[in-house]
DNA sequence: CACAGTAATTGATCCGGATCAAAGATTGTG
DNA sequence: CACAATCTTTGATCCGGATCAATTACTGTG
């Protein structure tokens, strides 16, 4: 939480709106696995929210903030990769969510960020300070609901999440990996021809709690087994896609097929 | 989500307003790990609230509600611990959170349940038919700020658990579940001079993602090394505080005494 | 109090992923 | 274009937890 890169600072329109503000999906009509069924904040409330943001910049690798830290700014994701992490006193990181456009940043307790946040690409991103935006959700009570909806999304994201560090199969884990990477992309109105993998390896193993090696092995296996094309470092595809959704989900027992 | 035992279907004034409802913590002022400084609503809105849920009660082992089926009902727990819980195809359990008095119950998508949930003891619930509920939520600005509150909680709390199951030893993981035992126990006001277990060992493991053979030894461990004592199958006494927060705590390295 | 049913412990074996080290591939930079 | 720095792959070994089966505690019930 250094030095803000205040796009325009201040302005209160920003150039070109950039993204819509506060994203949210309805938490008792939503979608897919990781890929939620949107339903935006109409333009009379996105003004209303932008008279009180401001459009920032992050550069890639930029530290967003730290643990510890006190909470003076939420964001809400335009554009980019953040990755939400703790780090343990041995010095090892776990990643606890990436975060795309259309999400919230600045989870806290206490009034100090529970995690750190660093860009691993370029990010715009709005900045509400978090003074001004607690007063205004109190005065539209539309907003709190879009709020509430946003939580429970992450919520259900965070169970995901939770689930797959579960799996004990190296393979598992990455196609899982992969299909939520999928589907948050086609959320996002993406390309869903290829995967496109922002972080690297050591990040996707400390998002679903593999080592290094054992992340590597796993794609190498998988695309042995011609369940993937790895086109390069950031570009995968599925190549089998039965044999991929086979992986990913949770049914490894044949019977499943008939029971139930 | 078969019968409801509705207490007194349809009284207004629960005989005894059994507990506070929507015991809230605030997102940027909180507690500890694993247990949050509370925040209640004033008596006006527990009244309004009141109007809209009736309390009802699930005997032990009673499903409350399967994975899959319509929403027509969430739940704030007035006493008693429940599981939500998924099954897999190959029909092994997960258990994603256990809820105690205060805690939201019934989170969705698709309008449709997206855990289970059994009552693992006698539980006693105020129930809010979501039609009601929803309507309510608009029109109470205050309210909706809480259920935001009570949401960033049980994320936290959710961050928690991703960051427990990582972890690769089990006895960290038993420790660091005690540990949440004790802390949510002492949040609760209850004794804290023992930590009270109302799962079994195989609902420890399918929360803390550990095989049922796994967790027996991980606390036979913790008892030979005078860590902690089994009085019998549902208490644990702490023996040595000092070697419990050790093997809880993310500090496995001695230099970080000094670091930072 | 004995019995049945369930929950928990314990033992033996096996395997997948961690770990550490070394080599190979990519990317960016001057 | 070559070099450096980073990222990734690959190999070899080791270990902790999974698994399965058998035994031993409990708990509640008549």
């Amino acid at each position: 939480m250094n030095r803000v890169n205040r796009v325009k600072s201040g302005s209160r329109k920003p150039p070109a709106p950039v993204r819509p503000i506060l994203h949210a999906s309805h938490p008792w009509i939503a979608g897919h696995p990781w890929k939620e069924k949107a339903c935006q904040l109409d333009e009379h409330q996105q003004a209303r929210l932008s008279a009180i943001s401001s459009i920032v910049r992050f550069e890639k690798r930029q530290i967003i903030h730290r643990a510890g830290e006190p909470v003076d700014a939420i964001y809400n994701i335009a554009s980019g990769v953040v990755k939400s992490f703790s780090v343990d006193p041995d010095g090892s990181e776990r990643i606890n969510t990436f975060l795309f456009a259309g999400d919230l940043l600045g989870l806290s307790e206490e009034g100090r960020f529970t995690n750190s946040a660093q860009a691993i690409t370029a990010v715009t991103a709005h900045r509400f300070p978090i003074a001004k935006l607690q007063r205004h959700l109190h005065r539209e009570a539309e907003l709190e609901f879009h709020v509430i909806c946003k939580l429970c999304q992450e919520l259900r994201h965070e169970q995901r999440h939770a689930i797959l560090i579960s799996r004990r199969d190296a393979l598992a884990k990455i196609a899982i990996f992969l299909q939520m990477l999928e589907q948050l992309q086609a959320g996002r109105g993406e390309s869903t021809n290829e995967i496109h993998l922002a972080m690297d390896r050591t990040e996707i193993g400390e998002y679903v709690s593999l080592s290094l090696g054992a992340v590597s092995r796993a794609f190498r296996k998988l695309a042995e087994d011609a369940v993937i094309e790895v086109r390069n470092r950031q570009h995968i595809k599925i190549r089998d896609r039965a044999a991929f959704d086979r992986l990913a989900d949770p049914a490894d027992d044949p019977v499943a097929t008939f029971s139930r």
